[in-house]
RNA sequence: GCGGGCGUGAUGAAAUUGGUAGACAUGCAAGAUUUAGGUUCUUGUGAAGCGAUUCGUGUGGGUUCGAGUCCCACCGCCCGUACCA
């Protein structure tokens, strides 16, 4: 009989979607399981091999629990706001919305024939209106509680796409998704004050089950540090604020470093004899991009200002104020004191200006030839006084307070992370819903008023001067003020394309409710997700993101747990053959849809389980796709080509069984599942040699449904098991079974293996070494020596030392 | 620079976490079946040697009865980050 794998697959797939086999509800007599991956950008190109791999591992970890007896929530949805569409719908002029419908029609397809066991009924649509409401609201209620606000700065700015770009999105100094180069521009934006969270973010990471790459990947992005700020007068007589994670080598501070941007410098000018050079420096700092800016800050630039110094607060000494860009505006207080003996990137600047340096810490080189940055114990203070002779660990505390004390500065923790820019210049997006009126500043819309829904528009070009092509829609940006009546204007930016995925699995959990994003009742019964999988390249921004609105809803209420995520896995890429990144440029790209055309979902499932360690990139091999296309054969061939009786494990076989149900019930859960394919391999191998009952058949085709659910659903069918394969528990071993009667050993002689005996399992140490000694190899090598020692290991190996006779 | 990871046959990779290196595949070779190709099946396949043996996990050293695994130094590759005071 023919493994005929397109008419299978159908023909299953069809009553799985119709039957809605893997539909779930709120059953509290199982224990609940909620599996989730990435939901997809749903991009013309359809699902990639990129996808497969992280979506078939869930759908295995997904089946394998359902099997194992659990209430399994297992959804899938559309992330579909975003600029690809939005370009696309502008060079075909079709509107977007229809772009999205027929995008996701053929993602859907795609992922209904590689046999994903999703319940379809839980669909999510991030630009349904029906949702994105509820991404509406929650801003409101972030707005209301003081953690939206819109202000002026300098943003991060696509010179391509003319939209503004949070930091997480600018990479190289390009952008993410483009590619262009990224400039600063002075914009009004909407802010989400996710550094009001950071240290809840870092905090709550220690109890979560994430892979360790992921939690300091965030806590780096968050980079707590900790230190003090400190005033130093001037001698114009105000006041400068530095930050300083180092207040124990104040004494060493010789100079200051304001940023370019610092606001004290407007007031400052008329006074500066040099106020032309400083002028001329800002200027030239403005309009570096970011690139340039990384390109060029391998040499120190700066212009030091004549006509004001600073004053050392520990000894009235008056020190050179420069600007620089190596200092930023952002960072701490954009100003600060510098310490070219102990700091790598004062040091080089005092270098090139010709500034005093003066060791305070000693225990390093020459200070004049090199910094010596040591925090910790080898560092000892000198020339400060009364620090002097302590360790850099214990004069941090004690010059903080003699700084409180003296009121001049105070202990402070500072933070990487900037808030989250939130709106952009674009139309497919979800539609901020403020108003602004003149009397009374922003305004929220009224709830009972959402969605406030994407109105339609002749052109979603993005204009050039930077303003939203909603901007243009007179009719719809005048409204109303929802405070005193008069005329208003709508905020015509859009939210960025993580607004919709910062929530989409809570509305997983009740995706039709009406009424509230999701009812308690299921968000009590879901939360949290117990098995999140997706991309390291979403850490600090869908995964950090999502995290911060999730303690948000937490702190109103909303939710009922403080992380969403319990537990966070991660997988490598999927590159082309010879290890390439897959690209439309290099031709190497795999369509799925090719690969089940010619071998079958089942085989791209386990070709792609297979494929390599599951974390690590793996590059893609047609020959390796036919070799488990091969194994799918053989396992059918030895079902329907061979008589198989008996419903016992056969005794040939039963050892092997048992060792194969432990490896492969534990592969899965550790994600090594190209090892767990490995162990059916050699299961079906066995099989091959020793014959198999219709029990051991069985057996198999329950350990392989996971991977190869169609094909085991037939198998299971024709040999008249009964019910469905995915409806069945999953077998279990025991433990007393997974050992032979016998166990070969290694002998060794020294550390070098010289033979190999077969002992009664469980034999005593001195059965093993008197087997050992008894073997003709063996017993050749000790002729005229004496046994000092031998180390055996329980069922591996026997270790003999000789030493010659005396 | 800094932080994290990795380096094993011709190739993708395994290795019970200090215990017989190369499981399972791919490729290749020989043979069987076939008119032939394909499929399928059998056998072989780290290197050297007729052989017993010897060598072998990036390089060099160390700890250990025993090291792919642990320690030190070096070389190479990948990922993250980017003047964060």
């Amino acid at each position: 009989m023919k493994y005929d794998f397109s008419a299978i697959e159908q023909k299953w797939q069809q009553k799985w979607w119709a039957e809605k086999t893997f539909a779930c509800t709120e059953d509290s007599s199982k224990k609940k399981f909620y599996a989730l991956v990435e939901f997809p950008y749903p991009s013309g190109q359809g699902l990639h091999v990129g996808h497969a791999r992280p979506y078939t591992a869930m759908d295995v970890v997904a089946r394998k629990r359902r099997m194992d007896g659990y209430n399994v929530l297992f959804p899938m949805g559309y992330d579909a706001f975003g600029l690809p569409t939005e370009n696309y719908a502008i060079k075909n002029h079709i509107h977007p919305a229809k772009v999205t419908h027929d995008n996701i029609e053929n993602f859907r397809k795609q992922l209904q024939m590689l046999g994903y066991s999703f319940d379809w009924d839980r669909e999510v649509n991030t630009t349904d209106p029906s949702y994105y409401k509820w991404t509406q609201w929650i801003f409101l209620q972030l707005w209301k509680k003081g953690l939206a606000y819109k202000t002026t700065m300098p943003v991060n700015w696509c010179t391509s796409c003319k939209c503004v770009l949070a930091n997480e999105e600018v990479v190289d100094g390009v952008c993410e998704r483009c590619g262009s180069p990224v400039i600063r521009k002075e914009k009004s934006q909407w802010m989400l004050k996710i550094t009001e969270y950071a240290q809840r973010l870092i905090d709550d990471l220690d109890g979560l089950d994430f892979i360790e790459r992921v939690k300091t990947q965030q806590k780096n992005w968050i980079g707590r540090s900790t230190g003090a700020e400190v005033v130093f007068k001037s001698t114009a007589g105000d006041d400068i604020l530095v930050y300083t994670t180092r207040p124990d080598t104040l004494f060493g501070a010789t100079y200051m470093v304001l940023s370019p941007e610092h606001e004290l410098l407007k007031k400052w000018m008329p006074m500066l004899k040099n106020s032309e050079a400083v002028q001329a420096y800002q200027k030239e700092a403005a309009s570096k991009s970011d690139l340039e800016r990384a390109e060029l800050n391998k040499e120190k630039t700066g212009v030091c200002l004549d006509g004001v110094k600073g004053i050392n607060p520990v000894n009235g000494k008056e020190i050179p104020i420069f600007i620089s860009d190596y200092v930023l505006a952002t960072y701490g207080t954009g100003a600060i004191m510098a310490v070219p003996a102990h700091d790598d990137r004062d040091w080089e600047f005092a270098k090139k200006f010709g500034c005093e340096i003066i060791e305070v810490v000693s225990g390093g080189e020459d200070v004049q030839q090199a910094p010596f940055t040591a925090k910790d114990e080898t560092g000892i203070l000198t020339n400060s006084e009364f620090l002097n002779g302590m360790t850099v660990k214990d004069a941090i505390p004690v010059i903080t307070k003699w700084l409180e004390d003296k009121g001049i500065g105070h202990a402070k923790v500072n933070y990487k992370l900037r808030d989250w820019v939130f709106s952009r210049q674009r139309y497919w997006g979800e539609p901020i819903p403020m108003i602004y009126c003149e009397k009374c500043g922003w305004q929220p819309m009224d709830e009972s008023q959402l969605p406030l829904l994407l109105p339609e528009v002749e052109s979603y070009e993005p204009t050039d001067d930077g303003e939203s092509p909603l901007s243009k829609m007179t009719d719809w940006v005048n409204t109303t003020c929802p405070c005193c009546g008069g005329a208003a204007k709508r905020e015509t930016d859009t939210m960025p394309q993580w607004a919709g995925s910062s929530w989409y699995f809570l509305r997983y959990m009740d995706p039709h409710n009406d009424k509230e994003l999701a009812s308690q009742e299921a968000l009590k019964f879901w939360s949290p997700v117990d098995w999140y999988n997706g991309g390291m390249e979403h850490t600090t921004l869908h995964l950090l993101y999502s995290r911060f609105w999730h303690k948000f809803l937490y702190d109103i209420g909303v939710v009922p747990t403080k992380e969403p995520y319990a537990k966070r896995t991660s997988h490598g890429m999927i590159l082309g053959e010879g290890g390439e990144k897959m690209s439309k440029s290099r031709g190497n790209v795999i369509n799925p849809n090719d690969v089940i055309a010619q071998y079958g979902a089942d085989t791209m499932r386990t070709y792609i389980m297979f494929i390599g360690d599951f974390e690590k990139a793996a590059a893609w091999s047609d020959n390796a796709v036919k070799g488990c296309k091969r194994f799918l054969d053989r396992v059918w061939n030895l079902a329907t080509d061979q008589e198989h009786v008996g419903e016992d494990y056969s005794a040939a076989n039963e050892v092997s069984i048992h060792r194969t149900i432990k490896k492969v019930s534990e592969d899965i859960e550790a994600m090594k599942f190209n090892t767990a394919i490995a162990a059916l391999m050699s299961l079906v191998n066995d099989y091959y040699q020793n014959g198999a009952s219709r029990g051991d058949m069985k057996v198999l085709l329950l350990l392989l449904s996971p991977f190869a659910p169609h094909m085991c659903e037939e198998l299971w069918e024709l040999a008249g098991y009964g019910g469905q394969v995915c409806l069945q528990a999953w077998p279990t071993y025991e433990e007393a079974k997974t050992v032979t009667a016998t166990t070969q050993m290694a002998v060794q002689v020294g550390g070098k293996l010289r033979a190999n005996i077969v002992v009664p399992t469980g034999s005593d140490d001195e059965t093993v070494v008197a087997a050992a000694l008894a073997n003709e190899k063996i017993a050749k090598l000790a002729e005229g020596m004496e046994l000092v020692k031998s180390i055996v290991v329980k069922g591996r190996l026997v270790n003999l030392i000789f030493k010659p006779k005396a």
